[in-house]
DNA sequence: TCGAGGTTGGTGACACGTCAACCTCTCTTG
DNA sequence: CAAGAGAGGTTGACGTGTCACCAACCTCGA
């Protein structure tokens, strides 16, 4: 905690804060209801799909996909007896390890990624990636890593 | 809805997209669990009293204040229930309008803002401003403001 | 002046995330 | 090999956001 007058934002900085929140709230919204409008799914359902669809086998450790989405085991858990509900994953045993689950991607699954997929990528472009310039998007890139990497890094304070 | 195949995101776009993604997760991690460890009160706590500590009179309209927010007047209602039983705000009767209601800020109200602000600037220069340089302070304040206002021009679709 | 239609907030039900407690199983280590 | 530490996952309680809906109210044209 700070003890005397912090350094307060500038004017630039100011901007640029609150830009970033703002398009950081209206983005998400947009994208969501995009999606859920045209495939059903929520951001978290696609996701959790996009991450078993990417793996070999379309199955993958709770743990481990967890740690790859940065939510919380107890999220992930919570998350997946939804899904499983709708038909979208499947729990399954783990043979290596008694305590642990695996999650797999059900047929059903499969089809909505699928199908969502397109119109996600599209919309993402609509309203983010065609909106910025080429050296826009490499700035993009190169800061936001170096900003996760430094809080990656640290774990508190 | 895209017909046939959409223009998937390039390896520079998906760097963008996805580092974009995994950037607002941590960031608001951070910034969120350092705000209330230092003050109490959480970013939407925050939010509240700094839009109410910047206003004349230290008070405002509820559908003011939401739409300046981006928030629901629902979440706000809600919100506004719960500081209000913590002492933060105050809502009063409106004068010109019987059906409207202005929230005001408290003593206990301005206090917390006044002594959360220094801490919150700290943090959000320590995890995000001060990673970036002069030019992409600036970039991201450029884009982010044209992002913005192409969603805030279109409705839905 | 009256009624239709839109606006302003509030409320209850539900969906979701977090936290902490818990159980089961695994791995060390004496 | 037994005991305890610790990992993997589940569950329930709780706080918060969303949505649908309601009541009260305002405005304006007929």
């Amino acid at each position: 905690m700070p003890v005397g007058e912090p350094r307060w934002l500038t004017k630039r900085e100011d901007r640029a804060w609150r830009g970033y929140r703002r398009m950081r709230t209206l983005l998400d919204l947009q994208l969501g209801r995009d999606l859920l409008r045209e495939s059903g799914l929520s951001e978290a359902d696609y996701d959790v799909l996009s991450g078993l669809s990417e793996t070999e086998g379309r199955k993958m450790r709770l743990s481990e996909l967890a740690s790859q989405m940065l939510w919380s085991k107890s999220r992930l858990s919570h998350h997946i007896t939804r899904m499983e509900q709708r038909g979208l994953v499947r729990r399954e045993e783990c043979s290596d390890d008694a305590r642990g689950s695996v999650v797999a991607l059900t047929n059903a699954g499969w089809n909505a990624i699928v199908a969502a997929a397109p119109g996600h990528v599209t919309s993402v472009r609509r309203h983010l990636i065609d909106v910025l310039t080429a050296d826009e998007i490499d700035a993009l890139a190169a800061f936001s890593q170096r900003v996760v990497d430094r809080l990656s890094g640290v774990r508190a304070e």
